[in-house]
DNA sequence: CCTACCGATCGGTAGG
DNA sequence: CCTACCGATCGGTAGG
């Protein structure tokens, strides 16, 4: 018995999740979630498919629940951050994922994939774009309502645009082998909508 | 014998490429390359699988096939236009492209998973955004040297900024169900960059 | 263009 | 958590 973790093995039940998620990210995010197999992802975290099926009892589960976990990880970014300041985030959000090629291809790969209909994650994604647009559009609303917006910005419209640069540059990013930053083009578009300097 | 076709085998072999090309745009759109099965499109397109392989001999053959096709007839569009021209016809573009949802999920899917550096269309894509943003970015260069840009505007930053916003929207449009309007945004934003009206 | 087949691989289950 | 298996499906080939 191991004194320091009276709970071994919930705590390691609970490491192998983990590591099955994260194995699962990488390969969902390299061949997308229909051509990903659980037995690849099983042989990468070490035990065999039917193992894997013990801790996600099916492959979509697998999915919901990799989607759940960035959620979760990445809700806590932006709790507390409003207009202006919230604008700001987004470009240190940028920043941030140019540190994690493997979550942006996550995120680039299912969205897309998820596009159709019938994709498990199709509900997920059309949430997920929902709720981000209308923060933004939110945040750019704030910062109007403070009087830091240039009078053209329309926050709808500047809301689906930004999030729209944002994605659009990770394909470019990701295709380049991420040789170019994604953060001046952003930065400087944020810029050029505030009468502040950023 | 019909008289007005006397090569009408060959016009049949013609005819049944260009029936399995389409129905490959809709299936690797909707699900996928690597999702995508040849039965499938086979059986959409009237023959069996080794029928189709006898048109394409490989999987990979028809995707290449697919993309080579794709390029040929969008290719025209913009062929004798430069500067603000160009960036006026990318306006265009993007209203043909609200007109036909397979082609815009084709390459929204397709980009993104063939990130990929093992993708049969990593190349293709890597390729593609680099002529595409070389092209636009020399637009922008020509709309400043004829005094018709905001001095702000970096042309190679505009490039990639204007690409990304395209690529970005589609996937929200897709998302939305094509119920929203793409045109203003990209409108919007390269009217903002004119010193002419658009 | 077809039928019939190949070996490989898939998600999931049985039974322990 | 395992081995062993299920039926389904895959891309491609043989042979005509």
């Amino acid at each position: 018995m191991d004194v320091k973790s009276p709970r071994g093995a919930y705590a390691k039940g609970r490491a192998k999740r983990r590591e099955i998620l994260d194995h699962a990210i990488a390969l969902f995010g390299d061949v997308g979630y229909r051509a990903a197999s659980l037995r690849e992802i099983a042989t990468r975290s070490g035990i065999s498919h039917p193992g894997l099926l013990h801790h996600f009892p099916t492959k979509e589960a697998l999915l919901l629940a990799v989607l759940a976990h960035r959620d979760e990880v990445d809700g806590e970014l932006f709790t507390g951050s409003t207009g202006t300041d919230a604008l700001r985030r987004l470009v240190d959000l940028v920043r941030l994922n140019a540190g994690r090629r493997a979550i942006v291809e996550l995120f680039t790969v299912l969205s897309a994939e998820a596009t159709a209909p019938d994709h498990p994650a199709h509900r997920f994604f059309v949430d997920r774009y929902r709720r981000t647009v209308a923060g933004v559009e939110r945040a750019y609303a704030l910062a109007g309502e403070a009087g830091a917006l240039r009078p053209e910005v329309d926050p709808p419209a500047a809301a689906r645009h930004l999030v729209a640069l944002m994605d659009g540059l990770q394909i470019q990013w990701l295709l380049e082998n991420c040789r170019t930053d994604m953060v001046p083009v952003v930065r400087a578009h944020i810029k050029a909508q505030l009468k502040a300097p950023l």
